[in-house]
DNA sequence: CTGAAAGCGCTAACAG
DNA sequence: CTGTTAGCGCTTTCAG
């Protein structure tokens, strides 16, 4: 296979059209309007075209005078390449890559560096509008995307008042999980969580930093647990939550370790996502902790790896979150009130969950 | 939180210049070349910009002065949600992103439907180059992307004349592969491949379609089976290829089970790709054969799956094919003659290869 | 340090 | 069906 040698961008339309003789309008119309010449001129044209070696009209100068890009830009928080890894995110990039075929749009994936605040590549991306997927309410970046005036939907986080939304109820879906805990028994549990803020905190999260959370996900979430657990009569102050940076099973099995050492006495790990419990599970095994008779471990989002392990979690439809996102920001907007999508979610009871053993039990085998 | 409301594009350039009765360059070194003019003048500039709600230059408009979009174009040959769901070509994805995000380049996934023969989306994207990933060597988008004057990196296939580069030696990959299962005394063989050009033939590849597929690295890998097998004295002509266009799991299972039904005496299945083994090991055990005794499956690619279930097979560094794409594509070009960069794979021998049963063995155990 | 001039390449009325 | 007229919004020499 061979290709045309070309020259350094030669060919322009005026070019073509000085060539030929005709207006750069017809040219124009030769490429976007075929029904608005003669048959016989527009071959002429293309066929000039081929032998200028003119490319068609350039996609910068069109957007430029239409004021269309043809595509969506997506702004992530973490690198872009951790979005590759993390099947949720996967799920939710999937679905929105769905919507932006269905409308021919180009997804354009800002190259966003979390480490630098470097807004640039927000500035830079010629884009019809933005897709915001999980990022913390003070992020940078999400700054310089609502500066822009392009339309903007949030996937999950932040609440951004007068910006179309979608996400799921958190704090109901958690509750949901709570509730079926509360009822199997447990009420010495350790949570697992992610990211709270864009500071580095491998550690405890105290009571003060779960409720400032920058993270509303995990905000809700944590609450949503207090507020649980405290109606069943656990003070959550007496609650050890440890949070993860990184969002690895690795960091699941540090965290998890990290709460067994500090109370050995918990019956259930509580983890706000599925990549953080299956680490918690990895842990428990090294332990020799039977999950679920020794320790009931839980998840949250459903992710394909949970199912395969029977994880109870609470399942979210994170592929129809990425449509509808797309959806939303490729339909017509609502000029009098930001829209909003709230999905739903499904509590799975799986077979890492069951009631606590009592004491006896633990000490001298059931 | 809440958000500025913002007038449809009020402001530009010239109108804050023409507010402050400063002249338009001051306003453009104000954004990018601050050391252009005095701090306390910047501030102005900035400062009223905020006031009447400027963004700051428009990124298009931008692109079209400076001739560079910031962006690099990404084309694949299915659709854009089913590279979210292939291992190997997620892995590509994730290098690819790497080295965009290294180089604070945009990644454009150009959104192609392989139904339609629809390439306006190729001519629309606001690009610097393209990165073309295996796609066959008619497709009219890869055309497409060829006729636009920008550079552009082939990964796997097609190879094209003049273009840069980045692939492994299949030949040599399945030539290791194919010698292994020779020297465990493998004659009677089954295969099952990819698609091996763009219309679907789900079904036997006749040795034509086999010798004049689309896809080169599918050729190869065949081509390379044929003559390894063909030295050890096995006649190619009677040995059954079956082709899948769907690369699944289910295509494995239903491809084996047709290739088994054909010739129950096959002692292995060659997979060119792990997902396709990983559904034929899912048929053997359907069946009761169990891997490797009665039946040898092998695969290719090496994705994690593979990994952990101890397929035999040959493993490539897809993350670094990406890598190395974006490198290329971003690097400096050689005028003087394309570049190729060759990665290396490696044989992995696991736990689903070994000899074949002797036909007493099949018939009175072992 | 600032401004004037000159387009980048194209499309969209509108009039012929 | 074709051409004329006007920019889209910005950057960049090159003088001052």
């Amino acid at each position: 296979m061979a290709r045309s040698i070309h020259v350094r961008r030669p060919a322009t339309l005026a070019s073509l059209a000085a060539e030929l003789g005709v207006s750069r309008t017809t040219v124009s119309n030769a490429y976007n309007r075929p029904d608005q010449l003669s048959p016989e001129l527009r071959r002429r044209v293309l066929e000039t075209a081929r032998r200028l070696g003119y490319p068609g009209p350039d996609p910068v100068a069109r957007s430029l005078r239409t004021r269309k890009a043809g595509a969506v830009g997506l702004l992530l928080t973490e690198n872009l390449s951790y979005a590759f890894r993390d099947p949720a995110a996967l799920g939710f990039l999937e679905g929105l890559a769905l919507a932006c075929e269905g409308a021919g749009q180009g997804l354009h994936l800002v190259p966003v560096n979390p480490e630098r605040e470097d807004v640039a590549a927000v500035h830079r991306a010629g884009v019809d509008g933005f897709v915001v997927y999980s990022v913390p309410d003070d992020d940078p970046h999400l700054a310089a995307v609502l500066s822009r005036p392009v339309p903007t939907v949030v996937a999950d986080q932040p609440n951004v008042e007068g910006v179309d939304q979608v996400g799921i109820d958190d704090r109901a879906a958690i509750t949901a999980l709570a509730q079926q805990l509360i009822d199997l028994g447990h009420r010495r549990v350790g949570v697992l969580c992610m990211r709270l803020s864009r500071d580095r905190n491998d550690g405890f999260a105290s009571q003060e930093r779960q409720s400032t959370a920058h993270f509303h996900v995990q905000r809700a979430r944590l609450n949503g647990l207090a507020d649980s657990f405290g109606k069943a009569g656990v003070d959550w102050a007496s609650v050890r939550v440890v949070e993860r940076f990184d969002h690895t099973t690795a960091s699941g099995a540090s965290a998890a370790a990290q709460l067994l050492d500090a109370d050995p006495q918990i019956t259930a790990l509580v983890c706000t996502s599925d990549i953080l419990a299956l680490g918690a599970l990895t842990e428990a095994r090294r332990r020799g902790l039977r999950v679920p008779q020794d320790l009931t471990v839980t998840g949250f989002d459903g992710i394909a790896e949970a199912d395969r392990v029977g994880l109870t979690t609470v399942r979210q439809p994170v592929l129809e979150k990425g449509r509808a996102a797309g959806k939303l920001l490729l339909g017509a907007p609502d000029p009098t009130r930001p829209r909003q999508v709230i999905l739903d979610t499904e509590l799975v009871l799986g077979a890492t969950s069951a009631p606590p053993r009592t004491s006896e039990e633990r000490w001298f085998g059931p």
